[in-house]
DNA sequence: CCTACCGATCGGTAGG
DNA sequence: CCTACCGATCGGTAGG
């Protein structure tokens, strides 16, 4: 008890450290402030990219020093994979709802053009990260996130294959009818943020009508 | 004399320098290793980053230790300014073409496409930095290609608005209508290396159809 | 063109 | 959560 006491009085720093133990062993506010650095570090990373970006820079946004931060994360590496997997995520899971509903092909190329507005104005910070960013993955994260990203193009381009086969759309080449609304729709969280004048209804209609317009029959 | 043979024998190393001086005063072979580093370092950002990129990467992959770039360059940052604001001027001389030519707005506007084209064709590693790596120009190189991006933009905009004015197109968001046709063929030096079957005047073509063929009255 | 070297900063660890 | 610190590497300079 004695022995306790003097520890404690001997070393002030290294009860605060027990106490801080404690509280963060409580399982949410772990993972709060996990979360709270993967925001914080897409938004740099959008700002200054990856490589610029130091743990120090992360540290000094998030109001603690770098050391600290691997408390929560196991490295810079992992908070990208983290970030860029979970995107990643998003659009197969989007995709695949998309594929399996019971409509036309030009109708499912609009359900993709809303699913692609929608995460984008959700998280722009981490897709701002997924057109150039993801060449600092590594290993194992880099391969599934460049898998990820070319079975979601093959879906896309054999949706709009389905369409010329279909009638609804011209013979257009579906190579460039992909690569046009893909584009478009991964540099959307970029333009998004000067323009918040239209609703998302509004955005969808206008983007389907400017992307997949030029690929109808004239009526 | 004598003392000058003397250093010669005592710093070998020295002569070389001197004839070293010599033959690269000439003023052409400068310039085109000057060129090498350039378009060497513009292949190297593309693939890894401007930050991620080191001067002994770009030694290395030019075939000279660092210290040596020092002597064709003067930053790591002059690099980056010299690639970017090259490009940069093609875009608004092409522009500068464009809005002089006696033409009507619609055709304005396949000009443009096909200027996109031919410099993404012509240059794809330093295109491929004008989309992201500007943001690691500083200074008075950061201001002039902003400026010039900006006004690229406006011109764009303004021939577009024309052609609706015009009645070539339908009253479509103008601005949805440039943020698609400038996505699409930012990224154009990206998807186009996958691609070569297709001829210049095809690619011109159907890329005309798919992005501006939304924008026009139905025939 | 090189060798030798500089101060600054990097991602990350030890340990309390 | 922090302080203290590590080896590696960075962009760039001096000088021949």
């Amino acid at each position: 008890m004695l022995c306790l006491e003097v520890r404690f009085n001997t070393y002030p720093r290294f009860v605060e450290f027990l106490i801080y133990l404690a509280l963060t062993s409580l399982p949410n506010m772990k993972k709060t402030k996990r979360q709270v650095i993967l925001d914080t570090a897409a938004k740099l990373f959008r700002k200054k990219g990856f490589a610029a970006t130091s743990m120090r820079d992360l540290a000094k946004a998030v109001g603690m020093e770098a050391a600290s931060l691997y408390n929560h994360i196991k490295s810079k590496q992992e908070i990208l994979s983290a970030l860029l997997l979970g995107a990643a995520q998003q659009y197969t899971d989007g995709m695949n709802n998309v594929k399996e509903s019971a409509v036309t092909p030009l109708e499912k190329m609009d359900q993709l053009i809303a699913l692609h507005i929608s995460i984008a104005i959700q998280h722009p910070n981490t897709i701002s990260l997924m057109t150039q960013e993801w060449v600092h993955l590594e290993g194992e994260p880099y391969d599934s996130f460049s898998s990820q990203r070319k079975a979601y193009e093959n879906d896309f381009r054999e949706i709009i294959i389905a369409g010329i086969e279909a009638g609804q759309l011209k013979k257009v080449n579906p190579d460039i009818a992909l690569f046009s609304i893909l584009s478009t729709m991964r540099w959307f969280y970029a333009w998004y943020s000067k323009k918040d004048g239209l609703s998302l209804k509004e955005l969808e209609k206008e983007f389907s009508e400017v992307l997949i317009g030029g690929l109808k029959h004239k009526a």
